[in-house]
DNA sequence: ATTATTTTTTAGGTTTGTCTAAATTTTAAT
DNA sequence: ATTAAAATTTAGACAAACCTAAAAAATAAT
């Protein structure tokens, strides 16, 4: 079946959402996509009809089995382009999302294969996220923010959930990135900061904000 | 100033066709774009307020200096897809057009700009074609048809009009692409078939019909 | 258990880009 | 110079995707 690039968009989101809790509702989606529910409304007959998710009225939504697939689909592009955005062309990860938002939307799957083979069949996108397979099969990698993390463990750096360039710039500082080593040495109870150790670095204290959106490997 | 997706289509449109007649007819923009005449006429007004183009009712129209650069930077944004397509993802280039057509709407300045330092600035498209450069400005190649050029000169391929798999086929089985060097050796006044004499293989007879779609350098 | 608040849906409109059919203008043919 | 044919424009409609305002349903508060 063929989609919209506004059916597309509507359809990722509904995934994105429906990863933290199973029922998705028009209000949260609305926000998501920064439109209005009632244009939510008018999507989500749409593509019910189009047999992508089960939804009961005032009651919530969620995509069902091929509805997760067509989403797989377009997060495979969207993380594929990122992915070529920065290794292949030099931009900064803050700067990608918006860019990779429209080239998802190309729609030639031969594109999409041939790109995958030149970049080597990446297995995460720049943010750490991982990249479906051709069959939308996705790694199910087990996190855990840095405010949770045990103390004294070394652990690695795996995806940074604010893709914002003030985030950026501050990791920067920091000297975190994708794949940094590091440990938490110390937990202040009065404002949540945390110390770290960053690989050879002094330690440095980063505030609880900072904490929360940074993700380690744990098994 | 900011176009949709169909205006863009139009206004490349209209630049590709007024290079052979400098006044364009709704006609002919409704066959290009394989739409109806009343769908060019709706259009052409509002590409008009937009003051992108001059516009006289059941006479014809033609790109304005601004609309021109409009043209250009769409035709930048194709080529530099197209040889992106060919030279890093290795597609033929008989399947690079369709998907540079939805490429070339991606509109990220930045992207342009980084895309094309990758490729190296190249300034040529995998069909011959010259790529305006960031200022819109275009290499005019001098080219003639193999149909119309002198007998045994020594000549170089330049680009090829017909882009469909048929002729690339064709091609490929004569030894021919971009760049490579030929000559005239005869000229037949039945059906206006060539021998040529393509680099090191024996000589060879193409119709009227290829002959006339493959274009050579001339100065 | 009512009442108030929030969430969601419906009703009715707007914009963009398309279409068909009819009217108008231009061009070609007699 | 008329008439016929072709090209172009106008008129009116339609689908997609959005909107606002009002109605309906579900939740929360008294
Ligand atoms: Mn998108
Ligand atoms: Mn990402
Ligand atoms: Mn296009
Ligand atoms: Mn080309």
């Amino acid at each position: 079946m063929n989609f919209s690039v506004s059916e597309e968009n509507y359809i990722k989101s509904i995934y994105h959402l429906q990863q933290q809790t199973d029922l998705v509702t028009t209000n949260s989606l609305a926000n998501e996509l920064q439109t209005r529910p009632a244009s939510v409304t008018d999507m989500l007959k749409k593509l019910q009809v189009k047999k992508i998710l089960e939804y009961e009225k005032y009651k919530g939504f969620r995509l069902n089995a091929s509805g997760k697939k067509v989403a797989l689909s377009i997060v495979r592009r969207h993380r594929l382009w990122e992915y070529f955005l920065v290794t292949k062309l030099g931009f900064e990860w803050d700067k990608v999302h918006a860019i990779a938002e429209e080239l998802e939307h190309v729609s030639s799957p031969e594109l999409i294969r041939k790109l995958d083979d030149f970049l080597n069949h990446p297995t995460a996108d720049p943010h750490g996220d991982p990249i479906p397979d051709m069959h939308g099969k996705i790694a199910v990698i087990k996190q855990l923010s840095i405010a949770d993390v045990p103390e004294n463990k070394n652990v690695v750096v795996s995806s940074v959930s604010n893709q914002s360039p003030d985030m950026l710039e501050l990791l920067k500082h920091y000297h975190i990135g994708i794949g940094t080593g590091l440990k938490v040495t110390t937990r202040f109870s009065f404002d949540g900061s945390v110390e770290i150790k960053v690989s050879k670095y002094a330690p440095c204290i980063i505030s609880e904000l900072v904490a929360k959106n940074i993700f380690v490997y744990h098994d």
